[in-house]
DNA sequence: CTGTTAGCGCGTTCAG
DNA sequence: CTGAACGCGCTAACAG
């Protein structure tokens, strides 16, 4: 037998149930049952079928079964970019979780691009999915309407609302409270912020900027602008850049709290460059809590979003969707909108709290 | 209308070509002509139906279009983990690459066990595939009866041959080989390696090795098992570790070669924990220039694996076998065995070269 | 428990 | 240049 691969396609020559049947003498149907692991077929047939399947090396025609079924068992995942540590992982954890419901998945980077997204929305491909799990980084609230497409559709992140689709997202605002917080608690009183976004609204940096002002506010800490240093993109040089700059103005923060592990990689590096001490004289938490920050010397501290809850519950509701049910516990009507909650999770870039702080 | 997500499936109400062919009062093969760029429809009939297909948002079925022509214009990317840079940087241009070719990608983990990868070459999804790019980590020489599927495959890496499959790989011996000649080049001489394996012999780390100890070899350097640090596991931690094992024992390299970047970030930091200076003291040079390569400080040089290539080709051949053509230059019955060329990616982390040996 | 029949939506003969 | 009828491989009634 020539390889499939020096023949133009390989469904040229394959097996169909109709073969198998011819094979087993048995109807179409029963090959059909068999496959389908129909309940009610009898030992003995089943037997029959499936030798008949295995000599003659019979798959079964996805395609032709999806167009029976009118679904085709695959969703998008579509996100800006997968070379990012975040959507990786995030894309990595979806696909798992989808697989658990017998769901496959299409990833598909949108790259930045405004015309990218909305083609993940409206393109072409849309009769080959069953739903869509969507990150849009470039569409804002003005693009509301190009949500209203004919399949399930799940939104991720902060970026868009609308009270007609479900919505999962991560906790931007209480991660940034959350991490603040506990440096205050830990003792710190000049606690820096890394990677702000002058002028942005939407999105990750103006969103934990507002957490790490609230925890300042609470605990009638004054904020001082000039410990809130920006940087337009999250790399570690930016984060070692920007805590150098902090350290050149003379204002040297006893803590800080940076928007992403890459920029708090960066910090590390700048401080411990100058010979000070992480956590002794300057601690540091950072954010997303990606498989390289406990690798780091000193591991670190960082704020986890969740990105196992985010995939579980996204797949889920889309499932649900797909299958026509409400999900979760949700009123007909009714969408989802669920926050994450995010957890701090503790290493060795931040002082231990006080005993009085502890729980 | 409700919106398709409160729905069971949004095929139920979805318009087909029948439903564009009475709008626009011609027959179904007339709307199927113009949907598929047929050229001779005369302009008339083609805007009328487009107009119709406008009126009534029609979108191409394409599990239907798939039945009827045998093939789903989607291929498989069988990696062992998205997470790793490296491979999300692989799918990212595969997929980049695919849609070029307008082949849509459907990325598979498989996790790091051999199951995975058994099931991604054998599961039930092939007949939605038209073709695999295959990426095996668990499977050995032993496995490679399991290569015998009946569809176009490409295989990736240098763990499986077979003169019957086609092969994309990047130059790991030569890649190691090159990085240690420019060192030797700029004047190490005691150069010390990060990441062996030792005992294993297939894989990326034996590879490297090898192309290190021979390297050593043409310019007449004695290798020292001592300077050979294994790491099983190519984290950062991992390198800062050896680097340190390395300096303790009071045998300090002039020159390190890290198996891959993570590696050399690692190392990088040690070094310059002690105080010692990079590339002053020590070079140091790492493995598949990733993204953050450049973003250390100093900045990383590092041997580029030539990603892009390996998508590009390995996306090309398997598109060529797909449609029955011979790809590039291949004789029939031959198949593509290809390595990629590695570079050297020169930046801060090593010594320059000499005037004598520049060119 | 099993067989028969009728499409799913599309591309493609083959006539016109 | 266009229309009518057929079948890709499969599943879901409905009989038997």
């Amino acid at each position: 037998m020539p390889k499939a691969s020096e023949m133009g396609s390989e469904q040229s020559s394959m097996p169909t149930m109709k073969d198998v049947a011819k094979r087993a003498a048995v109807s179409i149907k029963t090959v059909s049952n068999v496959v389908n692991n129909y309940e009610f077929v009898s030992e003995a047939t089943r037997k029959k079928v499936n030798k008949a399947i295995q000599e003659l090396g019979y798959v079964i025609n996805v395609p032709a079964r999806n167009l029976r079924l009118g679904h085709t068992g695959m969703i998008a995942l579509a996100i800006p970019d997968l070379t990012l540590p975040y959507f990786a992982q995030l894309s990595s954890l979806v696909i798992e979780e989808a697989k658990k419901l017998g769901l496959r998945v299409l990833v598909e980077p949108t790259l930045y691009s405004r015309e990218g997204e909305l083609e993940a929305l409206h393109g072409a491909q849309h009769s080959m999915i069953d739903g869509l799990i969507y990150s849009p980084l470039e569409l804002g609230m003005d693009d509301v309407r190009e949500l209203d497409v004919p399949y399930p559709l799940v939104l991720l992140g902060e970026r868009i609302f609308t009270p007609d689709t479900d919505h999962v997202a991560t906790e931007n605002v209480e991660g940034a409270k959350h991490a603040t917080t506990y440096l205050i608690n830990s003792g710190c009183r000049k606690i820096a912020v890394i990677g702000t976004h002058p002028g942005e609204e939407l999105g990750s940096a103006a969103l934990r900027f507002n957490g790490y002002k609230e925890a300042l506010d609470e605990a009638g800490i004054e904020f001082d602008p000039r410990l809130a240093v920006p940087a337009r993109m999250w790399h570690r040089l930016d984060g070692e850049n920007a805590m150098n700059e902090l350290l050149d103005s003379g204002l040297v923060p006893d803590g800080v709290v940076a928007f992403n592990d890459m920029l708090a990689s960066g910090a590390l590096h700048a401080i411990q460059m100058r010979g000070l001490k992480v956590p002794d004289d300057i601690s540091v938490i950072g954010f997303d809590n990606s498989e390289d920050s406990q690798y780091l010397s000193p591991a670190l501290t960082s704020i986890s979003p969740g990105l196992e809850a985010v995939a579980r519950l996204s797949v889920r509701v889309l499932k649900d969707r797909i299958d026509g049910v409400q999900p979760l516990g949700i009123a007909p009507d009714e969408h989802v909108f669920r926050k994450v909650t995010s957890t701090l999770v503790i290493r060795n870039s931040t002082r231990e709290l006080p005993a009085s702080q502890r729980n």
